[in-house]
DNA sequence: CCAATTGTTCAATGAATTTTGAACAAAGGC
DNA sequence: GCCTTTGTTCAAAATTCATTGAACAATTGG
């Protein structure tokens, strides 16, 4: 029926600081930011990677904590936790997201 | 003289989550942010990992963009680059510093 | 029941990251 | 000039992460 989530005290900052330092992680959030925190099904998410690929990604997000994801039928509705992030990271999502929206293109570090 | 490091519209969101994504890079911001955003001399981070290995993990913070490095005779001091993230991604660092300082204790992803 | 849809798990691979020790370089102090 | 201090670079090893395809499971519609 319902999949493990962290309880909002066991999100722990550096494994969501990981798991939003991915391209595909943070495009994925942003996206669900997008659509109005959700709920979104997977394969709304197949314009960033492949299927399985994606089944990776989204379990990562939901381990760290970012997002919850629920069953329904055979489909799964993916939400960004923005409330309990909140609560533990003030700011620190909304800051993400807007950096995220504002035209992050592909530069790569020039160290 | 000095080290190479990304210009202020060259630092990337992803890059720079994903440098933080790691307890012992989170640790060196944080002890940064807790000594005033530096300047502090590498010696002085010690507490948190090997002599060669916080030579990698300073590398990254600053080819990410999070910190700034000056060499002065033998040493070097680093400082926290707060105006530059502040510019491209308001409230992140202090959201960030503020999640890292209360209480993150080693708890795991309990998924 | 059969077939299609939605998404997962598994094992394998390739790639990137982290960590280590040995050797090195550049000051600075005596 | 030598020795110490501070920190780097290099190559290797260990670990972790990301990506893939094949096979599977559950639900829904006809």
């Amino acid at each position: 029926m319902s999949l493990p989530h962290p309880s909002t005290d066991q999100i722990n900052l550096s494994n969501v600081l990981a798991a939003l330092g991915d391209q595909t992680r943070l495009a994925i959030v942003a996206e669900l930011a997008r659509m109005g925190d959700g709920p979104v099904s997977c394969s709304h998410f197949l314009i960033f990677a492949s299927k399985t690929n994606l089944s990776y990604h989204l379990g990562k997000l939901r381990e760290a904590g970012v997002t919850r994801t629920e069953v329904c039928g055979t489909s799964r509705f993916t939400t960004l936790r923005r409330a309990d992030l909140d609560q533990r990271f003030p700011d620190l999502l909304a800051s993400i997201i807007a950096g995220a929206s504002t035209a992050d293109e592909p530069e790569q570090d020039t160290a």
